[in-house]
DNA sequence: CTGCATGCAAACCGTTTGCATCCCC
DNA sequence: GGGGATGCAAACGGTTTGCATGCAG
């Protein structure tokens, strides 16, 4: 009674063509860029079946889209690591391979060359309000 | 040869009302939130003055802008703590008093009801590339 | 008086959506 | 052949900006 009947999902072109390209990349490619690179293969894409595209992927499982305090939203294809470092400047975000909570204090030789400026914490959850409305029938939890 | 030449910062009627108001409210407030409140005591204040000053008054340490992945940011008037909680679905956010680095694995009593789907955790910094670049002069470091 | 701050409206940027058409299974 | 996916363009929400005017110091 939880999982929904599976339902049919084409992979068209322009699927395996974004979903190729965040598998071959390390890094954190915002929509837009995703959408630059696959246009060189698939001219007549459009930016809206990207977007489209990253946020069903998201709900497959098959990427994940990286909570970040950024303007743009960015996607990768790695789904367990939590820990990133945001360039304050340009934007660029890498990964912090290996790190766990216990690490956090020594993190600093992990950071290959970043200047720190700061840092944020945040846990993602639902609200007791929310928890007993009825809107949370629209989200998978 | 750190400091700029101390600017002329008047204190308006509008900067005086934002302030005023974060410094109340416990919430973390985005503009359009603030942009509400405050027009109820000046009328004509527009959006665009909210955005300006909050963005001015982070510049000057008298506030601090949430790092949060949301759509919209958020501000409030105190400038320590980094541990937030966001609800999924309303968007709401709460601080997590005292937490600390160390406390992060048992951080479950602090809650107060939210069920909890995920974490991330993000330091901000300079790559090591714009670190070397001239973009840097723009901004405070 | 003078320079910065304001109000207003238009512009901007990332993202979403409606609709007619296309194409994977 | 049919249901979902696509391209296109318009709409959207949050934020920024240009310009003429206002106001704090």
């Amino acid at each position: 009674m939880k999982k929904k009947t599976e339902k049919y999902f084409p992979l068209t072109r322009q699927r395996k063509a974004i979903l190729e390209y965040l598998r071959k990349v390390k890094t954190h490619p915002s929509a837009d860029e995703i959408f630059e690179v696959v246009r060189k293969n698939l001219p007549r894409i459009s930016l809206g079946t990207v977007y489209r595209n990253l946020e069903k992927m998201c709900k497959k499982g098959l990427i994940r889209k990286i909570e970040i305090a950024d303007t743009k939203k960015r996607f990768d294809a790695t789904v367990d690591n939590h820990y990133h470092i945001r360039c304050d400047i340009c934007g660029r975000v890498d990964d912090l391979h290996g790190a766990r909570f216990m690490d956090l204090e020594n993190i600093s030789n992990k950071l290959r060359g970043y200047k720190i400026i700061g840092f944020s914490i945040e846990l993602t959850g639902i609200c007791p309000r929310c928890l007993k409305s009825k809107k949370i029938r629209n989200k998978n939890y």
